[in-house]
RNA sequence: GCCGGGUUGGCGGAACGGCAUACGCGGAGGCCUCAAAAGCCUUUGUCCGAGAGGGCAUGUGGGUUCGAAUCCCACACCCGGCACCA
């Protein structure tokens, strides 16, 4: 040996090492692939395989598609992956058929950016970014059927991405018969006549833009105007979910402006009730449910008509959509959102005799006091709305609807408070009952009439209050009409009653509304998948047939958004694609002969890819279809406790709760009506990994400083010299304090990381990072290496001895919790429990039995697997571990032979006794009381009871 | 404002209503070594006590219970989500 040999390996050779557990790595990782190990077979088509495998149960476990980021990976991307790869490898160990494996979602803004920042076409630092990031996984040993792999840039995968806007495009929302349907059978009933046009027109009589335009209204996929998210700082429209609750972009942070534009949309809002409904047939956390419940946001309320007198002609009718019908004689005016359709319509071309100065905001006629009003409103972020929310604005139309029930006239305003987007976009306004409505009347001097009586005390003049009373747990005042009274009746009660009443006289009807809007879909940016769809030189916009597809994106040099200012409202968007005029004019035959078309040229939003990939990973080289039914039966089909179908277990951050998940739903229901799959749910059980977290450190300038150069004294921080602050945050490059695997791998090992990461608490929980703690996981590794091989000889030293009763006690209660906690995925405690039991080796001293080494290394296989299948083969074993069957606990072992048994008196506890895990009660509780110091400390006072919990427990009540 | 989740040693965290602090990090002491590193062993909530032992401890204050980190009520702080949604 030369003299450059460290000194520890000279002592020995044989010990497990960084150097060691990289050999061993490496090895391991390329016998997996040469192998096939993890390729899970379908029971039939192009990926099947060995039939006794694909004849056990299935389990079909899923991380988040990640993104390939430029940047690299961190420590804490690879949590959830490795998490998810444990309870793989324990699913194979316990006789299931698994298919794990990871694409990459690699279309969208982040990639787009990095390119432009890089100056790197994104096709080329995407595909570059996704080796980088495959390697680093693969660093990891994860377990994944790499057949399976794909990315959603690839024109083979977003062809069916493409396929499947397609389908939605030409699908409709049967409501009655609660489904999506073809869009030929709304055709047919319309040519029909069994079916109205919305104009009453027969449809032969349409030109084909007029029925381009009727279809539209059905279309599950639709262009439309409609008041959209525009961000200039972007340079795109966003959608309402991608948009934060103080109105700025949710990547960018940037201002958010609404502008009326016309763009692509998804009937979303028609799931609205089966996405709220089907939430309850899933395995998800509660909180995550929640948070799509409120966002779809289903409210029972009622349709009201106000008639109002036309300024010009005739009358109309303001339908307002309430949940307080109960109110409705407390309506002393009404609320139209700025948009609304009907304001030029009801309004006179002067004020009324006697308008209130305030109600004008000083304008001379109403149409300029609303022009004004509206141009102002217009400019307005969403920032700004919601900072001014406190301060209701608006402004008098000049007209005055009437209250149905009370027949006297209301004013109608104008208001930004009111939104287009919801409801009809106009409210009655009951201001002694609803807290928005009390302060607008109060900036507006408008009268408040109190219609509930309030339960406070504080009496029933509104004039007198400091807000709205809006308890519903009250009764009924002041309520009584020509030929309704709803005075005396609880709130609940009342609301029934005017339902009632306002439907038998046909001016309203109870009502269900959801909060959900339409999906934007249409994004002015390159780096999506462009939509299958040209207009022709009407305008009208024509589906491509599929033999068309993939649409493939243009390779283009110049594929940088079009950004404004983020500030300026005043600006609009243009996409990138309609610069490359070669590439938007096109000759087709559509199958009316060849014409010219023009190619849409917006892209779809990042989402769309991540709303089907769980599906193609079951059939990812199909070229017929987008997944083959036996496939999507076998791995995603219902089955018992699973009525909806979908994925066993998908792992990912809660940060995807209203987005990506939502919208995947979706389409997996679109899917399923159209019947080209058979479960309804993507997602049978979602786990929300937490978020490993890190330590910033800033100086005094609040500059982040290198984390890892930090020094800590005597509880203080100093980098460089100089004292610093510490809190805890995310870890990232630009924080200074990432960590990042590769790091890790090459201090102590891929295993050793491994542990750690899944060591570190709960996995739903976020924790710090802490570099230092790793090698505690490392000395675990180093203990089970030692207790199976000699360091100096590196010779196997276990012995076919028996094994001791103790030592078998300490591995079956070490394999009965394991295996509950690896199907818990509480692998924390699992790591612990094995380290007890080895630990406890380690302590006897001894050589390890055979029997014993091998459960070890069974037990440990899913959360350490290179060095388990390492110490397997070194213990005479053929072939891969990952199929082997995992230890089966014995009861006659898993119970010790005595059990500490604690007596306390009082609560406190005075003595433990040894004693057989099936004693008696009595037993039990004479020999507590017979106990020296027992007697004690009950010291001959009376015992008034005794509480005895066999074999555990016995409490002494004095 | 509304709705979730959380608060346990110096640190990360364990604990079916029944021995609080498993497991790991860090600290202290020891073995080995000429010495160090690595490894191994012991110890480590806190206060009082020489010791035996005892008191006090799961954010705060109440309650239920023979018994509460765990269940209930109120409060404080931290982290998320929603927010003019009629």
């Amino acid at each position: 040996m030369s003299d450059t040999t460290p000194a520890a390996e000279t002592a020995a050779p044989h010990r497990y090492t960084a150097e060691l557990a990289a050999e061993i790595e490496g090895r391991w990782q390329d016998y997996w692939e040469e192998h096939g190990t993890f390729a899970a077979p379908n029971p039939s088509g192009e990926l099947d395989g060995d039939p006794e495998l694909a004849g056990r149960p299935k389990k079909f476990i899923m991380d988040m598609f990640p993104y390939p980021s430029g940047a690299g990976l961190h420590v804490g991307h690879p949590l959830g992956y490795i998490a998810t790869d444990v309870f793989a490898r324990f699913q194979r160990m316990t006789g299931h058929n698994v298919l794990h494996t990871l694409g990459f979602d690699a279309f969208g803004l982040p990639a787009e950016q990095y390119a432009v920042q890089t100056g790197t076409h994104p096709q080329v630092s995407t595909e570059a970014n996704i080796v980088t990031m495959r390697r680093q996984l693969r660093r990891l040993g994860l377990g994944h059927d790499r057949r399976r792999s794909f990315a959603t840039i690839d024109p083979e995968y977003y062809r069916w991405t493409q396929w499947i806007f397609l389908q939605i495009y030409n699908s409709w929302y049967d409501t009655e018969a609660g489904r999506a349907r073809p869009i030929d059978e709304l055709v047919a009933r319309f040519a029909a006549g069994t079916r109205a046009t919305p104009d009453g027109r027969p449809w032969a009589e349409l030109t084909e833009a007029e029925r381009a335009d009727v279809l539209s209204g059905y279309r599950l996929a639709y262009a439309a105007e409609s008041p959209v998210n525009w961000c200039p700082g972007l340079g795109t429209v966003l959608a309402n979910e991608e948009v934060t609750a103080d109105g700025r972009s949710e990547r960018g942070n940037y201002p958010v402006f609404k502008a009326n534009l016309r763009q692509w949309m998804m009937r979303i809002t028609a799931y609205a009730d089966r996405l709220l409904t089907d939430l309850d047939d899933l395995d998800w956390p509660e909180a995550i449910k929640l948070q799509q419940r409120n966002w779809i946001g289903r409210s029972e309320g009622a349709r009201v008509d106000f008639p109002v007198h036309g300024a010009a002609d005739g009358d109309y009718a303001i339908t307002v959509f309430t949940t307080r019908q109960d109110t409705l004689f407390g309506a002393t005016y009404m609320v139209l959102a700025p948009e609304h359709d009907l304001v030029d319509t009801i309004t006179p071309a002067a004020w009324p005799e006697g308008t209130h100065e305030v109600w004008t905001g000083g304008h001379a006629t109403p149409a300029d006091a609303i022009a004004a009003y509206r141009k102002q409103a217009a400019s307005k972020s969403d920032v700004e709305r919601q900072a001014e929310a406190k301060d209701k604005t608006g402004v008098f139309t000049g007209a005055f609807a009437v209250n149905p029930v009370s027949g006297e006239p209301v004013p109608v305003f104008i208001a930004d408070y009111v939104l287009m987007g919801y409801g009809t976009g106009a409210i009655m306004a009951v201001p002694a009952h609803d807290t928005r409505d009390f302060a607008f009347a109060r900036a507006f001097e408008l009268p408040m009439r109190c219609v509930v009586e309030p339960t406070d005390g504080r009496g029933t003049d509104p004039a007198a209050w400091d807000d709205a009373f809006a308890s519903y747990d009250a009764r009924i005042i002041n309520s009584s009409g020509a030929d309704i009274s709803l005075d005396g009746l609880s709130v609940t009660d009342a609301k029934a009653a005017i339902t009632t009443w306002l439907a038998e006289r046909g001016i309203g009807a109870g009502t269900v509304n959801y909060r959900l809007r339409d999906w934007l879909f249409s994004r002015q940016r390159y780096w999506g998948e462009p939509f299958p769809i040209v207009y022709d030189e009407d305008g009208v916009p024509h589906a491509l047939p599929d033999s068309m597809l993939p649409v493939e994106l243009p390779d283009v040099d110049d594929y940088s958004p079009r950004t404004f200012d983020p500030d300026d409202a005043d600006t609009s968007p243009e996409t990138p694609l309609s610069r490359n005029a070669e590439w938007v004019h096109v000759e087709l035959d559509l199958g009316d002969g060849p014409r010219r078309y023009r190619r849409e040229t917006n892209t779809m939003p990042n989402w769309a890819g991540s709303c089907w990939y769980e599906l193609r990973y079951l059939d990812p080289y199909d070229t017929e279809q987008l997944v083959s039914p036996p496939a999507e039966a076998y791995w995603m089909g219902p089955r018992d406790g699973q009525r909806a179908g979908g994925v066993d277990l998908y792992v990912g951050g809660a940060e995807h709760a209203v987005l990506h998940l939502l919208y995947a739903r979706f389409w997996h229901k679109v899917l399923f009506d159209l019947g080209h799959i058979s479960s309804y749910e993507p997602f049978h059980k979602l786990f929300n990994q937490g978020m490993i977290q890190a330590y910033v450190y800033r100086d005094a300038r609040g500059i982040a400083v290198p984390a890892a150069e930090v020094e800590e004294r005597d509880g203080a921080y100093y980098y460089a010299g100089e004292p610093v602050t510490r809190v805890l945050g995310k870890m990232g490059k630009s924080l200074k304090n990432a960590v990042t695997p590769d790091e890790i791998c090459a201090e102590y090992g891929a295993d050793t990381l491994r542990l750690y990461e899944m060591a570190m608490g709960p996995l739903d929980m976020s924790r710090p990072w802490d570099t230092r703690a790793v090698v505690g996981q490392y000395r675990l590794l180093q203990r089970l290496w030692r207790n199976i091989v000699d360091e100096q000889t590196g010779a196997v030293t276990v012995v076919d001895a028996d094994p001791d009763e103790e030592t078998l006690r300490a591995l079956h209660k070490a394999i009965d919790g394991v295996t509950s906690d690896m199907a818990g995925l509480r692998f924390n405690t699992a790591i612990a429990k094995i380290t007890e039991l080895n630990n406890h080796l380690t302590r006897s001293g001894r050589p390890v039995p055979r029997a014993i080494a091998e459960s070890l290394v069974l037990l440990i296989a899913p959360l350490a697997p290179h060095t388990a299948e390492e110490l397997w083969t070194r213990l005479g074993r053929v072939g891969s571990l990952a199929h082997t069957p995992y230890p089966v606990a014995d009861p006659a072992y898993v119970q010790d032979e005595t059990v500490t048994c604690v007596v306390q008196v009082k609560g406190k506890v005075k003595a433990r006794l040894e004693v057989p895990p099936g004693i008696a009660d009595a037993e039990l509780e004479a020999l507590a009381l017979a106990d020296p110091a027992v007697v004690a400390a009950v010291g001959g006072a009376p015992v008034r009871k005794v509480i005895v919990r066999a074999p555990k427990l016995v409490n002494v009540v004095v």
